[in-house]
DNA sequence: GATCAAGCATGCATCGAGCGTATGTCAGAC
DNA sequence: GTCTGACATACGCTCGATGCATGCTTGATC
């Protein structure tokens, strides 16, 4: 195998025009310089530099072979800085794994900040992994997969948790809707009502504290996994949804979203990642921007849900 | 510098997908190649591998550095391949220095002798230079350069002298010529005919001996480099020449070539290069190409030659 | 569920490639 | 004629990579 710093040598003897000059031009000495040229020599079978009085002058070999090793250690040098790009964020790639009630304002919002700071990383959104978002992180088939606290079983050993936000659960109605005019809906007057419930289980919210404020189980009347569609249903009256208040950026002016009483429980937004020491840059930055999310959440970031005390 | 070793390391255990199978291809242990690869991470600062229960599978920088890796390894393969194919004569080059006399034949006969074993090496010949062919090759300005036995001063070190030909000197009539019916000329009764000389020294063959075969110095009427406007001078009878027997493949039928009477010395050709520490391959091919057309050297491939024994 | 096998990481001793120092030799320069 | 600059070679040493032994984790199997 041939060895890039004898290529180096040869490339600043061909340059210098002497085996001393090139050794002082390395920081090594005038033999060493000498052996290296001598063990390529050996090697290749061929005469690179001709021995003359003034220093050395190349062959036609010699000629090639400083061409050809120009080029080698350029790429060696790309190749060095090309890897270190990912360490430094210049490069490299990033896949999130959400459900779409975070996709819906959350989510993206992140995702703009982040390519904001890191415009060489690119990032993927994909739809939720059918054996959970943890075992998704785990076979790694995505880097940072979101999730609620419900879904959370047992913390998984070489997946690291973040919390990223206590989210808000809401009721959305029809702005026709006869319990619209109110600030808070008392869920017992809901109990009538049809519920739409989104594809994903979170979507819904937990099930036992709806039903214990509501007096008895939800009908789901649609499932609906599009949230523009499930807000469309909601508008046109066929039913009533639960919302998280972080996803109310995108909500529509023909939907009011209310408060409930008694409260709902807060939904807990966690990411989950592989661990520490085999973090990809990437995956590091982005869990840093979810968590800068999250302390600058406040009601100011989204307007809409302001309306919920209207 | 990124060790090429440690890149074909890093393509094995892609191609593997495991530690311990890339060292048994590599023949070596499994804590070498896992030491090889953290040092690789942690000098670009990013995890090229993720440890997984069944071994590793690339990270998307993995990838990339697999790939660049290849390319490089390639390069440095064809690099060495290259390099070698100078030594066994698959590529090189070869500069000659010759005079016009042997150009009309001899060296030909040479070059097209060496471009059929060796078609990868490119030949070039160019004229005599100025500071002569024993400076020429010192100074590196060719490789093999073409002297007659009286260029010859003082033998100079490092550079071989090689003895190829022993040239018999003739001289060359106009056909009609009244001496051109005898089989030898005697130089006496050629004292009173203008001669053609040509550009180069050696092309009037030893001044001295001339002289003292014709009686008196002889009349130089013209100069002319050009072994073809030499003949057609001859065959316009505007003079005579003299001719070395290895340069009478390429004479014109309406000029007639004889012995003289006595003889000339003959004219020792030779072939200078450097000596063999630095000799390149091709040098030392061109030169047995040399060797080996003086032994083959015979009457059969001189046809013209027979022509003086008409 | 307990053992087993496979695979990666780490500590320790060893070996060798490459280096530096010292020295020899040779060719120009003044 | 001496002197300087440049390359080659011998010798001793250092440091980095390797191999061996070991520990740990995970998945498979009975």
């Amino acid at each position: 195998m041939l060895d890039p710093w004898t290529l180096r040598v040869l490339v600043e003897v061909a340059r210098r025009g002497s085996f001393s000059a090139a050794a002082r031009a390395l920081s090594m000495t005038q033999p060493a310089v000498s052996r290296q040229i001598a063990g390529l020599e050996k090697r290749v079978g061929v005469s690179l530099f001709q021995r003359v009085p003034r220093g050395v002058r190349s062959t036609a070999a010699g000629a090639a072979a400083v061409d050809l090793a120009d080029e080698i250690l350029a790429r060696l040098k790309a190749m060095e800085v090309h890897l270190t790009a990912y360490a430094t964020l210049d490069t490299g790639q990033l896949r999130l794994t959400a459900f779409p009630s975070v996709n819906s304002s959350f989510v993206p919002a992140a995702i703009r900040r982040f390519r904001a700071a890191y415009p060489g990383v690119s990032v993927s959104l994909t739809h939720p992994d059918p054996a959970g978002p943890l075992a998704a992180v785990r076979a790694g088939r995505t880097d940072i997969a979101l999730l609620t606290a419900w879904d959370l079983a047992a913390p998984v050993d070489g997946i690291e948790l973040h919390r990223l936000l206590d989210d808000e659960l809401l009721v959305a109605l029809p702005v026709g809707h006869r319990l619209a005019g109110r600030k808070r809906v008392r869920l017992r007057d809901l109990r009538d009502e049809t519920w739409i419930e989104g594809g994903h289980p979170d979507c819904l919210g937990p099930a036992p504290q709806l039903a214990d404020g509501l007096g008895s189980a939800p009908q789901i009347g649609f499932v609906c996994d599009d949230w523009n569609s499930k807000q469309a249903l909601v508008a046109a009256g066929v039913g009533i949804a639960l919302v998280a208040a972080s996803a109310m950026m995108a909500i529509r002016t023909d939907v009011a979203v209310r408060r409930t009483h008694p409260e709902l429980p807060t939904r807990t937004l966690y990411a989950a990642a592989v661990a520490q020491p085999f973090q990809t840059p990437p995956v590091a930055a982005m869990l840093k921007m979810f968590a800068m999310r999250t302390k600058q959440l406040d009601t100011s970031e989204f307007p809409a849900v302001l309306r919920v005390h209207e």
